[in-house]
DNA sequence: GACGACCCGTGACGACCGTCATGGGTGAAG
DNA sequence: CTTCACCCATGACGGTCGTCACGGGTCGTC
């Protein structure tokens, strides 16, 4: 818990896990340029308090605010207002794939950069679908976050380019909407009666679902298959 | 023993990848206390940059190296000699676990601190036993590193509270040693007879090993024992 | 309306999996 | 020396899994 419990004055019911950060540089106009206000979205205490005290640092920027759950982000937004929101994809309650299309309608000025651990291709498509203007891996150096920040605040795009050939030769996923459901249930449960209870379907209809998924991903057992269509984003 | 044959070609060409820093606070007797000597191991290059950032500015910190793979960790810490090393437990190369346990006998000056995001019960078992005297995982704010980190540097001990009384209640693996080689085996590959294959085993042998396996853990499918032996940190 | 893609289902077949009983071999503990 | 725990192996049994062939259903497109 962060603990972090000063909502004196945050406006309505709206954000409850958010930390409000008064910022080091407000929003007056310091020579004519105003910094650029930052929303974190990111689970891990540890790396999002670190994130937040590195970036207030930087010259230009101002952290405005951060949250641990991706079903805050939103509320955070609506509240706070921030040119940019850093958003990591796996976080608890919804994803920040989720977050951001639900933000695109929500608070459309907020600009959307995700922050993730896995270079996933299929992360990337889902990402641009949803309206995010930068995409980064957290295997690259603050300093190419910065500038991202700074490109994506300006009205541009900034999109790690190793990851975008990786997207580009891969290519959209091969499943059907169905399919993929299946494999997705495939992933906790053990039995495929129990998946076709979880998802009120025969266990035939299980299997033959499970099949085709298997060949078209070229794998041999069902585990397989969830594993290579998780690396590659397909879920 | 799964073969740990890790060959021992440490030595040499000692820090490769080692980053160097040149210390805001040099060993100079200022006031009477020296600054605390940090190397930082940590394979995410933004986190890694972060926390060096930010623990740099901490008053009474110097963080004088940081690497991004276990098998640089005992070349750097010859080289440099820190006070305290911050060990991530998943990296490439070599785990921090078993960076911990060559350090202990290598550089016996330098005291580990485990920094892992997965609470693993398991985890922390190894990581005492390979003569950690730190446990936190990434999840705890950053204040409680820093507090950790001195707690650790003056000689004394830092464990997670909620993990520790985890671990007493779980108790150490219920596997044999052969038990927990197939079992990990069956992680990546398919069926029974790759697994008896890498192994150089009868497939009835394994299916035995992962039968047992597979009870002990209260598991129904060997893909459940894996997942549970894997949360527990029985791996 | 015909066509194709997707969905759901059935039935059957061979291969694989998990369980059990059984046995021999080793090594440490009593 | 006996006992016990662990290792490896074999064989047999029932259940599950992955594949295939097949049929019926909906929906959008040409």
């Amino acid at each position: 818990m962060t603990g972090n419990a000063e909502e004196d004055t945050m406006a309505p019911g709206a954000a409850e896990g958010l930390t409000a950060r008064g910022g080091v540089m407000t929003r007056n106009a310091e020579g004519g340029t105003m910094a650029i206000r930052i929303l974190l979205a990111e689970d891990q205490t540890m790396f999002r308090g670190a994130m937040a005290a590195l970036l207030s640092l930087e010259p230009g920027f101002e952290v405005v605010g951060d949250v641990a759950r991706g079903d805050q982000v939103v509320g955070a937004c609506e509240a706070l207002r921030p040119d940019v929101a850093l958003l990591d994809i796996e976080m608890p309650g919804i994803d920040g794939l989720e977050a951001a299309r639900r933000l695109r309608t929500a608070v459309p000025e907020t600009k959307v950069v995700i922050v993730t651990t896995f270079g996933r291709p299929g992360y990337l498509h889902a990402a641009l679908a949803a309206g995010a203007r930068g995409f980064l891996i957290k295997d690259t150096p603050i300093e190419q976050l910065s500038a991202a920040i700074r490109k994506v605040a300006d009205g541009g795009q900034a999109i790690d380019p190793a990851l975008a050939v990786a997207a580009l030769s891969e290519g959209a996923s091969p499943l059907t909407p169905r399919e993929k459901d299946v494999l997705a249930a495939a992933r906790g449960h053990g039995t495929i009666a129990d998946i076709a209870r979880g998802l009120h379907l025969s266990s035939g209809t299980v299997r033959n679902h499970l099949s085709a998924a298997i060949q078209k991903l070229g794998a041999r057992t069902r585990a397989e298959a969830v594993e290579t269509a998780e690396g590659k984003g397909w879920l």
